[in-house]
DNA sequence: ATTGACCTTGCAACCGGTTGCAAATATAAT
DNA sequence: ATTATATTTGCAACCGGTTGCAAGGTCAAT
């Protein structure tokens, strides 16, 4: 590969004066900059952004870590419309995103510190849900910045900038939903109950029943994998519960849902004649599902895009105007939801 | 950020000897070692990737660039399979990705050409699907290495690496497959009909056709959008054709075979039991919808880590030992194909 | 004590750009 | 023609690592 000096022999100026053209500096006559595109051009040179990188301190590139050994994570449409919202938003501002993979939840972290620490990336969006106080306080040890997707732990949240859906709100309309239509049997089928979005959600469900007055009960809270086994194994359970057993579910993603309608079906049980179930995600099998699933929908695009954008702007500018957003999420009402026959 | 000056003065080494360390070098003694370590430690001291890469012109990264504006693109399985395929091989070698965005396909390829010629990454998988002979020729004009994910267009192909499906085999199974079922009117709804794959595999459903005897019939050829629309309104126009409507219908994704489903449903025409319908991909709707569709499984997650692995080999040893691969699909037979009933 | 082999470390150039400062040149004002 | 000002360009240091070569040191063999 040709470098700016080959260019500068050829085009008879100094190095430094085609790296002005090739930066866009304004102070260079339009001769020289004509015989120095010519040159260039001649010998098929392009900056060399690493060299670039290493000068400039900008990598105009935004981190992110993905669990690749989670298959479930590439089914459900969280992952893809993460991805979609932050090329979009890097796109936009020619920046490009560095991804690596991580295998579990400490890697997870470990990968991020390292990108950060190796100058690889000038920001990081940080998708752990399982984040602690001391690791986010480790990461601000770091001068990369960074933004959650999600709620930032409890406890010190000075200067965490992050990006999350209404999960408390969500989650309460969703369940409200299900008790407007009569329902007083709710069950909640959710993730990992380390994930903090997990949590909040079963937060947000324990006290839309008690404003409802429905007592809680513990044999209705299920945790399973993020997947369609997650939803199926929940509801074998359930129904061993007799009269106390469910009318409605409330699952944490769409294919847990997808689960629960299967294994109802296996029990001869109609949705939504007999039991109500409502998802989450609004991934592309909910729609197409049979029945159709009644889901909220998380904008994780337009999360991730915000996400990006707020660290470009810290980036170019220094500093980010608004530091956390709350966007909200949309009951998407199908047909796995009906009102309770009793 | 400490340097690597920064360290070598407080372990009072010189800075090559503290390169050594962190490059795993043999030849420094234990006492050295620690030293150094130490001082790394005390200074948060970690080697800057930038750097590093400038100065051993490797970027332990392969590149890739993907149309975010079409957002049919991140509801199939295709895109998700295959970031996991690359994220996992990559992982494995220690490498990660930089991927960026592109809006359409001559986008696409200048996008690709500006990593080439920065020097962003060390290797490049090229996914478009729309290569001809000339931009191969200019790809092949620089000097990081690239497989494509696909056929390479017909011409000159010499030395040009790609990983494939053998689309050929597998529509030659599901066509025969319908075949078998006793139908005859079968339609081929493909999507962009440049695209390479779409058009192999048109090819491979001619001739199967014609090894069976039947004749070719254009009106049961569409193309539309690779989306659920897509496969919708093909049916409009196929139902219009009386008794030479199609009895079974072969779609090039799920999302489009989920559409024709839709649409027949509309009309209430049953499937299985009136018209047999086969998707293509095997994505998560594909086993949800009602009813479970029956699909070509194409390992996408494997051709897309093969292909990373063909680069990274490329990358460390100067050279591929093998510069292409065919990998077998297979048909996935679910609930949406039956025998034809006259 | 001397020689040679080997191990460890330092020196300095290099990777390919960027940029503050000063010099050179062009343009305008007097 | 002269001086002041603005524009364009060159110089050289710098970004933070790596690495070929040589020097210094250690140790064993002679």
């Amino acid at each position: 590969m040709a470098t700016i000096r080959d260019v500068a022999k050829k085009a008879n100026v100094h190095s430094s004066t085609v790296s002005r053209v090739f930066s866009g500096n304004l102070s260079i006559s339009e001769a020289t900059r004509e015989r120095v595109f010519a040159a260039a051009k001649e010998l098929g040179f392009w900056p060399n952004a690493i060299a670039r990188s290493l000068s400039t301190q900008r990598t105009n590139t935004i981190g992110i870590v993905i669990p690749h050994i989670f298959e479930g994570f590439f089914n459900d449409s969280f992952f893809p419309q993460l991805m979609r919202g932050m090329l979009e938003a890097s796109y936009k501002k020619g920046f490009r995103l560095i991804v690596g993979g991580c295998e579990n939840y400490e890697d997870e972290i470990d990968q991020i510190k390292q990108i950060m620490a190796s100058s690889q990336a000038d920001g990081i969006i940080v998708m752990s849900s399982r984040l602690d106080v001391d690791t986010v306080g480790e990461l601000q040890n770091h001068n990369t910045p960074f933004v959650l997707i999600g709620h930032p732990p409890s406890g010190e949240n000075q200067g965490i900038a992050w990006v999350d859906a209404d999960n408390q709100k969500a989650t309460q309309e969703a369940v409200q939903y299900l008790i407007d239509l009569g329902h007083k049997k709710i069950a909640f089928v959710g993730g990992d109950p380390e994930n903090l979005t997990s949590q909040e959600r079963e937060k947000s469900f324990n006290t839309t029943l008690d404003l409802a007055g429905i007592p809680r009960d513990p044999n209705l809270v299920h945790h399973g994998f993020f997947d369609e086994s997650g939803g199926f194994n929940s509801v074998a359970r359930m129904l061993k519960l007799g009269e106390n057993s469910p009318t409605a579910f409330y699952a944490a993603n769409d294919l847990m849902a997808v689960g629960i309608i299967r294994a109802l079906k296996k029990n001869n049980i109609r949705v939504p004649e007999d039991i109500s179930v409502i998802g989450t995600n609004n991934a592309p099998i909910s729609e197409y599902a049979q029945p159709a699933i009644s889901t909220v929908d998380v904008p994780y695009a337009k999360m991730a895009g915000k996400a990006v954008e707020m660290l470009i702007e810290k980036i170019e500018q220094g500093e980010m105007s608004q530091t956390n957003f709350t966007l909200e999420c949309s009951l998407v009402l199908r047909d796995s939801t009906a009102e309770f026959q009793n």
